[in-house]
DNA sequence: AGCCAGTTGGT
DNA sequence: CCAACTGGC
């Protein structure tokens, strides 16, 4: 019986054991394989062009993979994949499991449907190296840690990368069409399965064995930039694991420590992914809340300062420099996320929420679990977060991460003539700000205490 | 994965 | 004057 293979946006073919051995079982049975991807319009309504376009061109990669035999259809996946395995009588369907609320409501739908037309939907495992939820304290209870989350993750391991198979003997069915790229002035990645394992090899050869030491410095531009392809299932994080322990093996001082935090960083994507599993509404709700509810910033002049950041003129340099990188690149470093992060949510006041939507439409990366997790990361709401009184200063971060002022000049070219690290307080310049570039839009050391003071009457 | 004020022990 | 350290937010 023909078996399709449901491609969602965090998973391709790559080296998921489960799918391949759904693909070899096809091909034992001398049966066909039908590589569906499903573009359902409710589902993209977070994503801007450049996600779309990103992924649009991801799927343009994963067409030629299978031949040109990528089945494409536009609607509703509880309609569209029961059709589809009812035209070529198909009794499976292999998907990876959801860790997003809407993703697991949907499979639920789907299996109900499918299961009306006497076919089964086989949930084939996870974007993650160990499927989140899978991991209980020894009270039976999620880890609320990450520490000993981590522990526990490297203690239970997790699967070799599956062989990659020859050939699969995709199936034709009529398509809908890789939907277009909407217009967009980000410059993307370059998108699909090579692409991924090439960017990765490069990073593993140039940049891994300085990570532990490189990666906070945004100026340096030497992180690995997985994130983009982790999201949309072009690699599998196994694959990434197997070649760092590859790495680690006989390595001492620097390199190895670098291997080691890698793999905590991956570990960190893991623990977001089994924290949402386990309270799937910490994509909108504080886990638990750091400030009152009147502590935030509402009506015209919170809409004003929430739109000089999306813009990039605050006026403090390294906050501006990342978001417009973020409107350039679809990308920002992680170390200047935090640093932008932890301004508008503690020196603008507004709740981390708007902040997360804003990452959610420019993002090429943009991924539910990540993305919202992190920012209560820094807004001092998570499970285990940062303490709400750890609130990052824009200047001296900028003067610590971005010594000689480089990644700020690359991105407000209003600074490009201040030399050195004095490009990080414009206002201190004996003219003052050049021409065209704000003051800063509010006195951090000031807004401190005020979120100090908040958090000093927060709810208990 | 922080900042800051205050202190200490040195120049 | 400073670097290094500490406690509190």
């Amino acid at each position: 019986m023909p078996t399709i293979c449901w491609f969602r946006r965090d998973l391709r073919l790559g080296d998921h054991p489960a799918l391949l051995a759904a693909v070899a079982q096809a091909r034992a049975d001398d049966d066909e394989v039908v590589a569906l991807y499903v573009v359902d319009p409710v589902l993209q309504h977070s994503a801007g062009a450049p996600r779309l376009a990103y992924l649009a061109a991801s799927l343009r990669a994963l067409d030629e993979a299978t031949g040109g035999r990528l089945v494409v259809r536009h609607g509703r996946a509880d309609h569209v994949v029961p059709e589809a395995a009812r035209e070529v009588g198909a009794t499976s369907v292999h998907v990876s499991a959801a860790t997003e609320p809407y993703g697991r409501r949907r499979d639920d739908a789907v299996a109900a449907a499918l299961a009306a037309g006497g076919a089964a939907l086989v949930r084939t495992g996870s974007p993650y190296a160990v499927a989140p939820g899978r991991l209980r304290t020894g009270q039976d209870g999620p880890y609320q840690v990450f520490t000993p989350f981590r522990r526990a993750w490297l203690d239970h391991g997790w699967h070799a990368p599956a062989p990659r198979p020859g050939s699969v003997p995709w199936a034709t069915l009529p398509s809908d069409g890789v939907p277009d790229a909407p217009p967009t002035d980000v410059r993307l990645p370059d998108a699909g399965e090579h692409a991924a394992h090439a960017r990765w090899r490069a990073f593993l050869r140039d940049d891994l064995d300085g990570y532990d030491v490189d990666r906070d410095r945004p100026d340096l531009d030497v992180t690995s930039r997985m994130s983009v392809h982790l999201k949309h299932g072009e690699i599998h994080p196994r694959t990434m694991l197997a070649d760092l322990a590859a790495a680690g093996t006989g390595a001492t001082g620097r390199a190895a420590e670098s291997v080691a935090t890698y793999r905590s960083e991956l570990a960190w994507r893991e623990f977001h992914a089994d924290v949402l599993w386990h309270s799937p509404d910490a994509t909108r709700r504080s886990l638990r809340p750091a400030v009152p509810d009147d502590a935030w910033a509402t009506g015209a002049g919170a809409d004003d300062a929430l739109t000089a950041w999306t813009e990039g003129r605050t006026g403090y340099p390294l906050v501006d420099a990342g978001m417009r990188q973020l409107r350039a690149e679809g990308w920002m470093h992680n170390r200047v996320r935090m640093v932008v992060a932890s301004f508008l949510v503690k020196d603008l006041h507004i709740p981390w929420q708007r902040g997360a939507d804003h990452f959610m439409a420019w993002l090429v990366d943009g991924d539910v679990p990540q993305n919202q997790l992190n920012w209560q990361w820094v807004a001092g709401t998570g499970r285990d977060a940062a303490p709400y009184f750890r609130i990052f200063n824009p200047v001296t971060q900028g003067r610590r991460f971005d010594p000689d002022g480089a990644y700020v000049r690359r991105w407000v070219p209003e600074l490009r003539g201040v030399p050195g690290a004095a490009v990080h307080e414009p206002w201190r310049l004996p003219d003052g700000p050049p021409p065209g570039y704000p003051d800063p839009m509010v006195d951090h050391a000031h807004e401190r205490e005020v979120a100090l003071a908040d958090h000093a009457r927060r709810p208990t």
